[in-house]
DNA sequence: ATGGTTGCATCGCAA
């Protein structure tokens, strides 16, 4: 069985990128973040049409979360326990999606980007991981995948130049600690297991993919019961390469 | 050029 995560970055303007990804690696579920749509405006006939289920999360054209999955989505749970507002919003935003797939717990996640240290949305994004930690906890001792864009860079060497992220977010030490709370409640990155090296996400602007100056921020966190029966991984540096790619590379990983 | 893309509710914002 194979588990994929991909920040699609819209998936009106990149379904064709989709499609030819799932018929091209066959996950049995793909997670995916910032489709930027409403589910009126989500393009499910042709995921359909190869006989996937589909879920989507979206309230406009920011965030939005969903699941795709060769097998039934069940038990399907839209955002997590205590999940934090953001500014004056009534009504919590789309970057949480959960189902069960095959007895596995599968997440969806688009974690805050923070903007900067002392933006409202970075204490924001601080909470919304605090929330989904206790959550992730909660359900730790069976099978689960934590995956999405987590906005947070680990380590050094997840970022091609730490010097560049001097007083930025995505590295700052409680971002850091705000991840490690994931690996001391027994979660595993377990894709750093299979593939030490590499990044899944390189910016837009500045050459910054012909550089390769990119970040991993891209994760599939498995709990100990799930952790134990994954064989592999790969992080598809490949889809960043050329015309209309996301600016986020999938990241998918093999279960026994 | 010291640098500047992408997607969308498109001329402003978020990433």
């Amino acid at each position: 069985m194979k588990i994929a995560t991909w920040n699609i970055n819209s998936i009106r303007a990149r379904i064709d990128r989709v499609i030819s990804w799932l018929d091209r690696h066959e996950p049995d579920v793909l997670a995916l973040q910032e489709t930027k749509c409403r589910p009126d405006q989500f393009p499910f006939e042709q995921l359909h049409e190869r006989g996937y289920h589909v879920e989507a999360l979206g309230l406009n054209q920011w965030n939005g979360v969903a699941l795709i999955s060769r097998s039934p989505l069940e038990h399907i749970q839209a955002h997590f326990a205590d999940v934090p507002l953001f500014g004056d919003g009534s009504e919590a935003e789309p970057r949480a999606l959960a189902a069960t797939v095959e007895g596995i717990r599968v997440y969806s996640l688009y974690v805050p980007h923070g903007r900067s240290l002392d933006d409202p949305h970075y204490r924001y994004k601080l909470s919304w991981l605090e929330a989904l930690a206790i959550e992730a906890g909660s359900i730790a001792d069976q099978p689960v995948a934590l995956t999405g864009d987590f906005n947070i860079a680990p380590t050094d060497a997840d970022v091609w130049d730490v010097a560049v992220f001097e007083g930025a977010t995505h590295v700052s030490e409680p971002e850091r600690a705000a991840f490690q709370r994931f690996l001391d409640l027994g979660y595993s990155d377990v894709v750093r297991t299979f593939v030490p090296e590499g990044y899944t996400y390189w910016d837009y602007q500045r050459l910054r993919f012909p550089r390769n100056e990119g970040m991993r921020i891209d994760f599939i966190l498995t709990s100990p019961p799930l952790t134990a029966r994954v064989s592999g991984a790969m992080i598809d540096r490949d889809e960043r390469k050329g015309k209309g790619a996301s600016d986020h590379v999938p990241v998918m990983i093999t279960i026994d």
